[in-house]
Formats: C-alpha cells, structure tokens, sequence
DNA sequence: ATTGAAATTGATAAGCTCTCTCAAAATGAT
DNA sequence: ATCATTTTGAGAGAGCTTATCAATTTCAAT
C-alpha cells in the first residue's frame, strides 16, 4: 500500500521539475488517490478525500487533475454535466461501453478499431493524437 | 428552399403528437435553420436567428434543440465547454475528426469501425444505442 | 368561429461546474 | 536559515444550461 504507484509518482515529479513546478502535499495526496480509480470526477475526489484533510479545497483538486493531464497521468473527458478524469497511467488508453440506463461504466482497448480510426485519418490528413470513443446502449441486467 | 426538410418536419411532428406536444412556430423555424447545419450551438443559432427573430429566446433555443435530441433530429456532444448539437437527420450518424490547433472538424463514417464496435459491446453484454467517436489531432494545414 | 384546458414562450433568475483572485503558507535553491 | 517563487484555500466570478412564471399560443371540442 506505502509503496505502490513509485512509477507514477516519478512521471509527475518529472513532469514538476520539467516546468517549475514544486511537490507538494497536496499533489502527492491527490495522486495517490487518483491512481485507485479507474475515473472520478473532482467532485467527488474532493468529497472522498474531505474526510481525512477537511481542507483541501476543491480548487485545488481540479487545478491538480487538470495537471495530471497535462503529464500525461490522466485524461479528461465531458460526460453528462460533469469532466470525468480517467486514470490512463496504466493502459495507454482505453474507450468506454456506457450503460444509459444505470450508469455503469466498462472500459475495454480494441487494436482493430485503432487501427481503422489511424487509417480514416491518414485518409483525412490528420494526424492523430490522441481520441474518445464510446458506446452507449444497455448493460445486459438493464436491458431486460 | 421552401419544401426543403419535408421528411424531418414529418419526423418532428410525429414525434410531438406521440408526446401531446404542439406544434408551434418556433419550433418550424429553429427546425428548418438547425438542419441546414452539420452542427451547431445553442448561442451560435441564437445569434443567427436574431437577425430575423429577434425575440426568439435563448431558452427557446435549447429547449428546441433538446427536444430535437428527443425526437432523433439532433445529437448532443460536449466539446470544449461548449455543447454542439449535430444534425444526424441525413445521416445516420457521424463521427469526428476535430483538429486541436484550428478546430477544423470533419465528419466521417466507417461500417468497419461500426462493426467492430458491436462485437465489443456483444461480448461485454451490451446492446448499444448510440456512440461516439472522437479522433483529436492535426489537420494537414496545422501539422508542418 | 369560439371557447378553454394544456402546452409553450420569452425574459430573467437560478444552478451547476469550473476557473480566477489574492493573501497567507509552503517549497526548494542558495 | 533566507528568500524568491510557487502553491494553497476560500470565496468570488464566469460561462453554459436549466428552472420559473406570467403572458401567449395551440388545438380539440364545441
């Protein structure tokens, strides 16, 4: 438990150093919360983390989730109302089956969509960096 | 010009007599403006239609384009902080390709993708509705 | 054509998520 | 230990969207 997420850990204190950027409590803090979820919004990290640091404020968790973006540790994504922060320091990426109905969220990675979608855009021109990809429908016990 | 949109008209006005809605002048107007756009916000159309109709409300507007997602006509995809409202009356759907320096988008189909994406959703249990699919790069202009 | 219940509109207030502001505190190079 | 620089917390503010509500419009039934 102490020890888990030293890579991680190290890829945002390099990316501080990189950019005059300084550790600090609360960063080590968030990150180690953020890296238990597969996504969360800053909503809800601040109302989880409010009970062991009651002032942490929540400025300071989307400032700190918007830089974990930056280094490339999570991604944002708009569901809904809310920006969803998913966790991408494990898989590279990964899409999302949507249930609409219940809200449940499975990720899942597909080497032959990726390859389509690198070929549509070469076809276009662009060049791709990065993309979101999901499918919405009925888990199964909804679908009934 | 004028017989332009039968079919969706049609589409809308079934969908308002299944839902004891009415049939209003608003609602034509906004309808035949939102479908001469691939996509379009809700303040973009405000200000369109404000030169003909200056009392159209902007609460009308997304009240409109809303029901219009109801009805099938349109589809809402957040982008930036934004919400653009896409016009999948023509088509059945659309996917994008949305450059990061510009903004240029553009619109692209692929059964392949399609296909592969109901494989995903099957094995996971899932009966999809709807997707979204988003590739984020550079256009040729912007890339050198 | 008139009536009247129900739905819609326009204007604005309110709500929600997220960012900005700024004084006080923390960091880290010296 | 010092001190310039960055960060934090708290609340104000901004931006987009929805709720409220009196006045108006629609439309089914006269």
């Amino acid at each position: 438990m102490a020890n888990k997420h030293v890579k991680e850990m190290e890829a945002l204190k390099e990316h501080l150093g990189k950019h005059q950027l300084k550790v600090t409590r609360q960063r080590e803090l968030i990150l180690s919360a953020f890296l238990r979820q597969e996504h969360i919004t800053a909503e809800a990290m601040y109302h989880q983390l409010a009970k062991s640091d009651p002032h942490l404020g929540l400025a300071t968790i989307y400032r700190t989730l918007n830089l974990f973006c930056d280094a490339g540790l999570a991604q944002a994504r708009h569901f809904g109302t809310q920006t969803q922060y998913d966790n991408i320091s494990h898989k590279g990426h990964h899409d999302h089956l949507i249930c609409t109905d219940c809200g449940k969220i499975v990720e899942f990675e597909n080497c032959d969509i990726e390859r389509l979608q690198e070929e549509v855009a070469t076809r276009n021109g662009f060049t791709i960096k990065t993309h979101r990809l999901e499918l919405y429908g009925l888990c199964s016990r909804c679908r009934h």
